[in-house]
Formats: C-alpha cells, structure tokens, sequence
DNA sequence: TGAGATCAGTCAACAAGGCTGACATAATTC
DNA sequence: GAATTATGTCAGCCTTGTTGACTGATCTCA
C-alpha cells in the first residue's frame, strides 16, 4: 500500500495522492483494521469482565471506578462528561458503588451542590486489580510489539477519536496522576 | 514497573522483556494507551449506530450483516463461533434481519439441517452503507498516521488479541473475499 | 434580596441485547 | 435403530442504556 509523500512542511508531495487520498489503502486494508478492532476490544474488556461477574457489577462500574480513580474530587457532571451517559445511568451505578463501600460521595467545598467522588480503599484495591489485568494484557502486546509499533498503535487510535471532541480527550489521557 | 509472570492466560511473559529493561514501559504508558482503546472505540462504534438507529435495528445487527456479508454462505454454528454469544441471542437478532428481508436463510446443501446465510440486497446495501462509514473513520485515521503507524497499529492489536485463539483470528481478519 | 439557573438525586417506564434452562424437530452418523 | 448434531424456540432474568417529570439545595446575578 503506498501513502502520500509530505514535504517538510507538510504539504503533500504526491500529486496523484492528493487527487485520490482514499487510493493509498485497499478497502481490505481498512476491513482488516476494523475487524482487529473489534476482536481486540472484545478480547481487551474481556479480562476484567470475569473479575466483575460474582460481585454483582458490571463494565458500567469499572468505567465509573477507572475515572474515579484517575481524578480522585472528580464532580458527578465532570463523570457524565466523560462517560457520556445519562446522569440517571450514571447514577443507579454510582448508587450501588456507594452502597457497596467502593465510592465516597463528598460535598463539593466551593460549590456545596457539588459531589466529589473519590474511592475508598476497597476501591482502590478493586480499581487496580481489574487495571492490573488490562495492564498486563497491553503490557504484553507492547511487548511483543515493540515501541515503534506503540507509537504508530497511539498515533493511529488518536486519529480515531471524533475531531470535535479530540483535543479535549487527549489531554484528559495525556493528564497524568502520579 | 514490574512486569507480570503470568497473563490472564496463564501464559508465561515474554522472558526478553525482563532481560531488556529499555522495552519496560511505564504504567501511565498503559494506561493511556487503555484509555485511547475506550475512547476511540466508543467514537469508532458511534458512526453506525446513528444509522441503525431508526430502522429498528442495533449494534448486534450490524455485527451479524457484517460477518455474513465477509462469508456469504456462513453456517449458523460459524457465526455463533465469530461472535460468541449465544444462539438465543444470535436467533433473535437473525430473525430480526430475515423478517426485514435484509439476510436469507437457506437450508443447507450438503448438510440439510445447516442453514447458510447470505445478505439480500437490501442487506448488501445497508452492509455497505453501516461500513463505509467506519472505512471513512479508519482512512482518515490511516491517512493523517502514515502507513508506518499503521503497521505499529495493527502489530499491537494482534497482540491484544488472546492467545488461545489469536491464530484463528487472524487467519480469519487475512482472509480476502475479493 | 429575590428570581432564575445549576448540580445532584430520584421515580417510573421502556428497550436492546446479553444470559440460562428446557425442549422440539429434522437430519446425520455410528 | 439409537445417539448425536444443527437449528429454532419459549420463558424468564439481568445489565445498562434511554426519555420524561420532578424535587431539593445551592449558587449567581440583576
């Protein structure tokens, strides 16, 4: 499959490319990557699915204890944001997260009708056995894979994300807590 | 970093990763790249589900027009295979599409009590147009990367992919219809 | 200071799409 | 002829998403 030459200043250098971008790669090029999508997604969500089955939670509460965890104070409206559900979604989870120990609802300091949510220990403990499984899973491939391949794995996702909503993802991802 | 000795499989780590620390990657390196796989899945997924939307039909439609347009003539037992879920499941969506006249069941040649799938027309059409819209997505995405993060991108999906059936699974991704 | 906006929580009803278990039917295999 | 296999179906359950309506507490601003 052959892709358009840039210049250094990033123009596209292949005429014929730019005429016909959607020529550089096959439809079974793009089928492929669909389709390895779909099976590692699949495979990747799988791990801590078995984790969770048996304590009566389910994936919605593993997306909602990941980002707990990543911004401990996080806001409900600020969680809503990023999971992109209906806050009466959202909240039946967190009910059951709070019922179950695993979340601390907190009263907002500035604004007192906020709720910071933060994990508890229980939580905690939970949040990182069910990362550790997904860690070790992307752990392997990166691995397996190399850094170049990690670098073009991260480059290919990043384009993925809708363009609206894009940079404001990627600097959620980028943020780091340690 | 500690790298794990055991895979949710219960395979053995890569030994070279522990011989070779500069390959370590650090938990905020996986963790992004976790929350690049949600994210871009999420949005990868949505382009879709905004056409299914209205026709009564939904995600798991799609799955099953996908795979049997990929493999007209597919046996029942093989898509239950490709999508594990259930044949409750499956029946349920299949019956859907049959009685939209979007997929035809016909009872198999050499075996009578197989049934072999294949898209009408009207589901050739709607195949095309649910897909050309995650084509468009992955293009894009292809296009601005280059093709040697596209190369770096589907090495490490592979490897996401479980081991037990990773070979399977891709032979069946490399298999062309065309 | 008072009206209106905002944040959070809740109830009710519904739908999609998973699951298990139990069976039925036809066709194939041994 | 008996056992197995491929498919289909009924019934019931669960999770996790949706919409719509409404409440209470708090904040903002004219």
């Amino acid at each position: 499959m052959s892709v358009p030459e840039t210049d250094p200043e990033g123009n596209i250098a292949d005429p014929a490319a730019d005429a016909d971008p959607s020529m550089a790669f096959t439809d079974a090029d793009l089928r492929r990557g669909i389709e390895l999508l779909f099976f590692a997604y699949r495979d990747f969500t799988g791990d801590p699915d078995t984790v969770l089955a048996g304590r009566d939670l389910g994936r919605a509460h593993h997306r909602a204890i990941h980002f707990i965890n990543r911004s401990p104070g996080i806001t409900v409206a600020g969680l809503l944001d990023i999971l992109q559900v209906t806050k009466q979604s959202l909240n039946r989870v967190l009910r059951q997260l709070i019922a179950e120990g695993l979340v601390d609802s907190r009263e907002g300091t500035t604004d007192r009708r906020q709720r910071n949510l933060y994990l508890t220990e229980d939580g905690r403990a939970l949040e990182n056995a069910l990362s550790e499984l997904q860690r070790a899973r992307v752990s392997r491939a990166y691995q397996a894979a190399g850094p170049e391949a990690v670098a073009g794995f991260t480059a290919v996702l990043s384009e993925i994300i809708s363009a609206p909503a894009r940079e404001e993802v990627l600097m959620l991802i980028e943020g780091t807590k340690e």
